[in-house]
DNA sequence: AGTGAAAATATCTCTGG
DNA sequence: CCAGAGATATTTTCACT
């Protein structure tokens, strides 16, 4: 991981798309050694893939939120199960203390928001809060990776 | 938004660097109408950018945590201020209820983690909860979307 | 909006330093 | 580990439907 990686991985972060070549004139290296670079990293796993960014309004999901569920002792299994299989959940994090479950959850109307926390409700006992908005949405902290 | 649009959306949403060519053989169309489609829904807003996605753990982020902020009355702005400078936020949630914001924050070790703490701890209350893991990191529920 | 073909770029492979 | 050259594939532009 020397200086050079640290700009393509910053690179690739803010433009998914970019091509060999264009990375190559940002880094000072030819398109091959490029494209050897990246395959590495995608090798070790560092990078793990690219994706398109959508807007959730225009693509029909205008209410997201996030749920704490507090989640029963002997229902663990069974509710790490229904999480996966709800298309609503953005994102599902297990955490420390008393909430062990943190979704993120998108829904086209607040009656489909009524029925998801009705399904979630046998399992735990949750905690909703409205998503109003989002100033930050990074998927790196890079600038404090590269840090020593 | 017809369904051709919303096969390119999933597979890019997928596969953010897809070749127009092998867009077009899933959709049964030529690369330049493909390229014209996704180019359209760069310009509606609906496509917001192509990003790789990275291994936090093998970059140098080993810690990950929520931290729920209650927010003194009067220090909203200076918080909202504070969060936009800070690297180690990676998402920031504005939401309703008593915690009117949830961070998501990325760093190297605890001790970093409680800096940052400390930080914001002059502009509200924190209740912070470590990410042991993330059993779902999708970036859109796309097959909600679609429905109807 | 989409197709098909030609022109311009980009990528891939390989040889060599 | 990188540069350069040639072969291959992709993107872009354009005339036409």
């Amino acid at each position: 991981m020397d200086a050079i990686n640290w700009k393509l991985l910053k690179a690739l972060e803010g433009n998914g798309r970019a091509s060999f070549s264009e990375l190559g004139k940002l880094v000072h290296l030819s398109a091959p050694a490029v494209a050897e670079r990246v395959r590495k990293l995608e090798e070790k796993g560092v990078i793990t893939g690219y994706s398109a960014q959508l807007n959730l309004e225009k693509v029909g999901i205008p209410i997201t939120a996030l749920v704490e569920c507090q989640v029963y002792r002997t229902k663990e299994r069974a509710f790490k199960n229904l999480v996966l299989e709800l298309d609503e959940v953005i994102e599902c994090y297990n955490v420390t203390g008393p909430y062990a479950f943190v979704l993120k959850v998108g829904v086209k109307s607040m009656s489909k928001l009524d029925e998801l926390l009705e399904c979630l409700i046998d399992l735990s006992d949750t905690n909703t809060m409205m998503i109003m908005s989002q100033p930050v949405d990074r998927t790196m902290p890079l600038n404090i990776a590269q840090k020593s």
